[in-house]
RNA sequence: GCCGGUGUGAUGGAAUUGGUAGUCAUGCCUGACUCAAAAUCAGGUGGGCUUUGCCCGUGUCGGUUCGAGUCCGACCACCGGUACCA
């Protein structure tokens, strides 16, 4: 009787007393992988979690076992909202719930049994790893890449706080319902888009999927085009446009303006005052959502005020209209609604004018053509060359100049909120904006302070940590009460786990050189934008400053597919149809739900659960105790050819499978081996020692556990995981014959089985003899034979 | 709408990258053991037919090729991301 909850015990103690996975920081040959951390919002660890930290462990196992020294490192991401909120429901401080949720969860994780190095501390919400977050800030800050601007935020009016966008889906506040606005507030922010052509460019440098590096490409959306600028009539006062077809510019009919922008207070005439004010008003109230749809119908209101179009000296209306935002580009466009389906939707509505650039068919025309009415491109058809000689004629005259531009926007990291890492920034009356002295980091996080929102950051209500000393004149100076942004935090914990309890620097250079870039991460596609973009600026950050010389911080990345219920749904705690690990691990063990969740699906897919797939794991498994607990002693080197054939083809694509975390196959090759072994031990033959020893080696990595007390079984000393990876034969792999496989026309005639070493013109001679073959080409010409060796032989007739 | 991805037996999923579609499992069917059931073991299992063999079959329609699940074009369905980006 195998009694799995002893035996997974016994082997996690014994593997944590003799420190079996311990990392080597000084070896060589190293590997580092990592999986991204997770965050103790809940008590429990789900699915999902045993799902990304449980299948990578096999990989980790195998690398182990072809001698890499391997660091898979665990920590906490223990910062954010959830926990805040828990305690504003609860009254339990958020500091409690989570190292409560932490120590819970560190004991579910070593129910794994995996080979992570708990040899660290890296928990963000501790003062030991906030002060090295502050101390990023403050090195930002000292670079020019942190600032303050006024930005805007999302804000229930009724609840007089700032809410995340994900507390404000569809505009409605998720915790009372009212509609939330927009309104600008003195925001902290990073300045990401210095580095937004880096981000695009050096993601040709690393090996992630294909998929990952294109949201990020369009998230950044790089686009290429010209300011252009606009004077406006009978006035001092001008404005400029971004535009991607500045080629367009003899089309212009029209302007607009973002409401917000500023310059339409400036501009506006007495007689349209009314219906811009009362526009501005009605914009203000649009959530995001509704202002962006794309099936509302277009509105907007005339400023009264005219532009001349500096090309050709037209004066073109000016208006504002919600369409355009305040945040992207210049918050203006010059419109051309010949050729763009925004702009003609809008002309259109309004009855404004169309002047029609370029031939083509239908307006609004959006191809390339011939250009007409556009006197300095006569005779171009090349939209790339008209934008190029559009360009170096704007710039000739002044009229404007190139520009790219990004839909990136700059990273806004304060937040209004008690549970994260205080910005470390004193205010003085005297000197300004003063930041903390590097020596008194960190800006610890007070325990007792009045969280419940009512408009301002908690944190400003606390007044023995507000008020303090000016470092620089000494005088009366207060703190900045905003916190960081938890994605701050976990833009850099990858290097931290590299020089842990480094207590001068937030790591040694040498370390992280030597460490980083890690070698594998895996994590969810959900964090294809943000946390992968942001770690990915941190890391350029810091190699500018000279703290690290790399350029991007994860060499390989692995998305971890999604585990549905077994209707294949989402699962979600308001659904109620969670699955939990720890009902599987206590009913069957860590090793067997680890092989499932191996076996069942793709990694990078995913799929829906099954109780009968994790069923048909534990008969795998009981049928291998079978085989090892009948063992008859033979302890012989005999040999059977066809085991050796499965065997050494097993491990050749085990092998070839695990590298490309293809865990699904690496396991059937296994069952075959394991298959062939059982149907000799049925045919009466003995198995000697040796091969079930190769089972239980290729079986290692999946099943630590189990293996481990199979090795003891067969009269090993442990650790099995000590042990090299077995190797595969080729000369073991040779057959000497193959299945000659006879098509007519593409359609498969005959199979005959012949020896390996014949010649293409043996396999053509063999293969027009066969009967079958012979009655399908009777009657009819021979017009080629195809001969692909040791494959097939095509007859095409006629 | 745009950008990605996926589509293969009853089910999860394979397919050496253009060369025998369905590895390995699950389920189901049959048999053995059993008073019986479960468990276990052995065999079978894409659909159809006039069954030495033939026809059909990888979302749909078309194309390239001696040969297509794989490549190309159009479409359909589902999933994920994003939201008028000028």
């Amino acid at each position: 009787m195998y009694n799995f909850k002893e035996i997974e015990k016994k082997w996690q103690k014994y593997w944590e007393e003799n420190e079996t996975y311990k990392f080597d920081f000084n070896g060589d040959n190293k590997i580092y992988c990592l999986e991204m951390f997770s965050y103790p919002s809940g008590a429990k660890l789900h699915l999902g979690h045993w799902y990304n930290y449980s299948v990578p462990d096999t990989w980790v196992r195998f690398k182990r076992m072809n001698g890499y020294n391997v660091y898979q490192p665990m920590g906490f991401d223990a910062f954010g909202l959830p926990a805040e909120n828990y305690a504003i429901k609860t009254g339990i401080h958020p500091k409690d719930s989570t190292e409560a949720n932490i120590k819970n969860m560190i004991e579910q994780i070593k129910a794994i049994g995996g080979t992570f190095d708990w040899h660290n501390d890296v928990v963000t919400c501790r003062p030991e790893y906030y002060k090295w977050t502050q101390w990023m800030f403050l090195k930002l800050y000292e670079h020019g890449l942190a600032y303050q601007k006024e930005a805007p935020v999302n804000w229930c009016p009724s609840c007089n706080t700032v809410l995340a966008n994900e507390q404000a889906q569809g505009g409605i506040c998720e915790r009372c319902g009212s509609e939330v606005i927009h309104k600008n507030l003195k925001q902290w922010l990073f300045k990401i888009t210095d580095y937004a052509d880096q981000l695009i460019d050096d993601l040709d440098k690393i090996d992630w999927p294909e998929k990952t590096k294109t949201a990020q490409k369009n998230w950044i959306g790089r686009s290429k085009g010209a300011i252009i600028k606009f004077k406006i009539k009978d006035s001092e006062e001008s404005f400029e446009v971004f535009t991607t077809r500045c080629d367009t510019l003899y089309g212009c009919t029209y302007c607009v303006l973002a409401p917000e922008n500023p310059l339409v207070d400036k501009i506006v005439k007495e007689e349209n005052l009314n219906a811009v004010e009362k526009y501005k008003k009605e914009t203000s109230k649009l959530s995001e959502i509704d202002r962006t749809s794309t099936v509302k119908e277009k509105t907007g209101v005339f400023t009264g005020a005219y532009a001349i179009n500096p090309i050709n000296g037209r004066e073109v209306p000016i208006w504002i209209s919600d369409y355009v935002l305040a945040s992207y580009g210049t918050g203006a466009v010059m419109a051309v609604p010949a050729h763009d389906e925004r702009d003609f939707e809008f002309a259109t509505k309004f009855n404004l004018r169309i002047i029609r650039v370029i031939e083509g068919c239908d307006l609004p025309y959006i191809e390339e053509g011939k250009y007409v009415n556009s006197p300095i491109l006569d005779g171009f058809s090349s939209k790339e060359e008209a934008i190029n000689k559009m360009i170096e004629f704007l710039e000739e005259n002044n009229y404007g100049y190139k520009k790219v531009n990004y839909r990136l926007r700059d990273w806004s990291v304060g937040r209004q909120r008690y549970w994260g890492a205080p910005i470390p920034i004193i205010y003085c009356d005297d000197c300004g904006v003063v930041p903390v002295p590097e020596e008194d980091l960190p800006v610890e996080l007070p325990y007792n302070v009045e969280f419940t929102p009512d408009g301002e950051s908690p944190l400003a209500k606390c007044e023995e940590f507000v008020n303090c000393t000016c470092p620089k004149c000494g005088k009366k100076a207060k703190r900045e009460v905003d916190t960081l942004d938890t994605f701050v935090c976990s833009s850099w914990y990858q290097f931290r786990y590299a020089d842990p309890f480094n207590k001068e620097m937030p790591f040694s250079k040498e370390k992280v050189n030597k460490m980083l870039p890690v070698d594998k991460y895996i994590g969810g596609a959900e964090h294809s934008c943000m946390h992968l973009i942001y770690s990915r600026f941190f890391t350029k950050a810091l190699r500018d400053m000279g703290y690290l010389d790399f350029d991007e911080p994860f060499a390989s990345l692995i998305h971890q597919g999604l585990i549905l219920d077994a209707n294949g749904a989402k699962m979600s705690k308001s659904k109620g149809n969670t699955i939990s690990p720890d009902d599987y691990v206590d009913k069957y063990g860590s090793d067997i739900l680890r092989t499932y969740l191996m076996f069942a699906f793709s990694y990078t897919d995913g799929g829906p659960w099954s109780e009968e797939g994790i069923k048909s794991i534990d008969r795998f498994y009981k049928r291998i105790l079978n085989l090892i607990e009948e063992f008859d002693g033979n302890d012989s080197d005999e040999r059977y050819d066809d085991v050796d054939y499965v065997l050494n083809n097993s491990i050749k694509c085990i092998r070839n499978d695990l590298d490309n975390f293809q865990f699904n196959t690496s396991i059937s090759r296994i069952m075959e081996y394991l298959n062939i072994l059982i149907k000799k031990k049925s045919e009466g033959l003995s198995i000697p020692k040796h091969y079930l020893e190769q089972l239980i080696l290729i079986l290692a990595p999946f099943a630590p556990h189990f293996t481990e007390e199979m090795w003891e079984k067969l009269g090993h000393t442990p650790s099995i995981h000590n042990e090299k990876y077995p190797m595969y034969d080729e000369s073991k792999m040779v057959k000497n014959t193959f299945e000659l496989v006879v098509q007519v026309n593409g359609k498969v005639r005959g199979k005959i089985t012949v020896s390996s070493d014949i010649s293409k013109e043996e396999m053509e001679e063999i293969a027009l003899k066969n009967d079958n073959v012979k009655k399908h080409i009777e009657g009819k010409g021979i017009i080629k034979v195809i001969v692909i060796p040791k494959k097939l032989v095509n007859i095409v007739v006629k």
